[in-house]
DNA sequence: ATATTGACGGTGT
DNA sequence: TACACCGCCAATA
């Protein structure tokens, strides 16, 4: 099938793909990178699918607020955060702190 | 085809 | 800073 909405889950993963370790970004950035910034709802629900991925760090993605709004998603209800830790962030609260810090922007 | 839901973002109070 | 409401868009029932 050559429908685009293939595409648009398949542009956030080649996104989410290229962010560092120990870094971060928005479900908004990466919307906005692929040419669908009022669609960030729309990359929360690829990245629901990409858990499957490894390819895919789901876990470097949160919120503008630097919330883990998904870490319910994912097998263990820490999970998401200890990643984040792992990888030297600072997590507190379910929330990034010094996200401001750690923020990646996929369109730089 | 219509209604509801959701890993969001922005703005108002 | 915290909370509420609205707008966007695709998937699901």
């Amino acid at each position: 099938m050559q429908t685009s909405s293939l595409n648009f889950f398949e542009r956030v993963y080649q996104v989410v793909r290229q962010i560092p370790y120990g870094k971060v970004t928005s479900y908004g950035a990466i919307a906005k990178s692929i040419g669908a910034a009022k669609s960030a709802r729309m990359v929360g629900y690829a990245m629901k699918n990409a858990s499957n991925l490894e390819d895919v760090p789901a876990h470097r993605v949160v919120n503008r607020n630097g919330i883990l709004t998904g870490k319910h998603h994912f097998k263990g209800t820490s999970l998401m955060q200890q990643l984040l830790e792992s990888e030297g962030l600072v997590v507190q609260d379910n929330k990034i702190q010094n996200f401001k810090q750690v923020f990646w922007d996929p369109n730089k």
